[in-house]
DNA sequence: CGCTTGATGCAACGAGTTGTCGCATTAGAT
DNA sequence: ATCTAATGCGACAACTCGTTGCATCAAGCG
């Protein structure tokens, strides 16, 4: 690696920074969210933050990046109201983490910058993928259409618990995410996230 | 009335301001909702504005007020699918709505202003007491158990669309609405969206 | 019609913020 | 021990923000 290693000062200034942003982002929102709070709170000069990251969008971007690569992982209980449950759960364990919820509010304010854009679609890819693991063990099992669709799934999963943080303010709790869970369940069952008939093979 | 009435200056100046506030809204986000933004495309001089708003969040407050005065309409087409599709496609029309969508994206923005709050949740409570009636009838056509939870299904009909809007800037169309009534529907006959037990009647 | 009153237009301001620069200093690698 | 890149430092011009005093105007009223 040409890439001094993390015990470098390099790295030691950048952890310290995107902390910062975390804490900034906490207190004060996207709006507040300035090159001169985050150096302030960092201990480091403003004009190193402009060397480096540029912009305040910078800043964000890559205390978004280094969120967002946190590996997705496939639950698999035997169950698909088990692995459902799973899923929601660590939806929720990612809204209420406080990094989570900083970031979260900060990409929806921040409007679409495209490359944040391009990062919320990699993660949905990444969400989407693991829940068609899910999805299509369900439906080998019979307990699933097998032309459900996975996205539509994934976005049912989460559409609540975003919901509750982002529009009514309500509180997000695990007997939210459960229930998120079994709604989803029940109308997947029903065959409500069926794909539309793609080339008619079925028609009489 | 003391106050001028809608053909005054006074009532024309704040038409135009709100009106200025929406566009500002739709091209730049709440980040360039700022005071002299809005005096500028309203043609007004922006001392107007700091005298009779104040502030920014002033400015949206207004603005907000006017739109969520609108009257919500309760849905009566004999089944539960078909109102339950209504009020989707109702929360569908306001989501694509060019000034919908501007203060939807505000108010996430603007973090918590107490005023803001307070309208988003008058706004709920009519919401769910809308939804409270549709699921009474439902209920006692025997199509959903008895004490189904109405702020439950009232959330769960928007989330799918405010996430779209909102998280994965998916497309808002009405397939999604429907489907997410359909889902909605499901889960609710399903009894998904039950009161917990409240005191032990029917506990052996 | 002319008068009165409150709302608006106008220009200027001081305070604060933003982003950039040249140069000195320091930490880490070789 | 030395070299290099990253950081610290202070100053700066340009800009934004909110306020103020005064002139002007529009709407209602007799």
């Amino acid at each position: 690696m040409s890439q001094p290693r993390p015990g470098g000062r390099t790295a030691r200034t950048r952890t310290a920074v995107l902390e910062a942003v975390i804490d900034q982002l906490t207190e004060t929102g996207y709006a507040g969210l300035s090159v001169d709070a985050v150096a302030r709170r960092a201990g480091v000069h403003k004009a190193t933050l402009y060397r480096r990251w540029g912009t305040v969008d910078g800043l964000l971007l890559d205390a978004l990046t280094l969120f967002a690569d946190r590996s997705v992982t496939t639950p698999d209980t035997g169950t698909l109201d088990g692995d459902l449950r799973d899923i929601a759960r660590s939806a929720l364990a990612i809204l209420t983490d406080r990094a989570g919820q900083a970031l979260i509010r900060a990409v929806v304010s921040a409007g679409h910058d495209d490359r944040v854009a391009e990062i919320i679609r990699a993660f949905w890819t990444r969400h989407n993928t693991m829940v068609a693991r899910i999805v299509e063990r369900a439906a080998d099992r019979g307990e699933l259409p097998a032309d459900t669709d996975p996205a539509d799934v994934s976005r049912a999963i989460g559409a609540p618990l975003y919901m509750r943080l982002l529009v009514t303010a309500e509180p997000l709790d695990s007997a939210a995410a459960d229930q998120s869970a079994a709604a989803v369940a029940a109308a997947a069952r029903a065959g409500v996230f069926t794909r539309p008939a793609a080339h008619g093979a079925e028609l009489p």
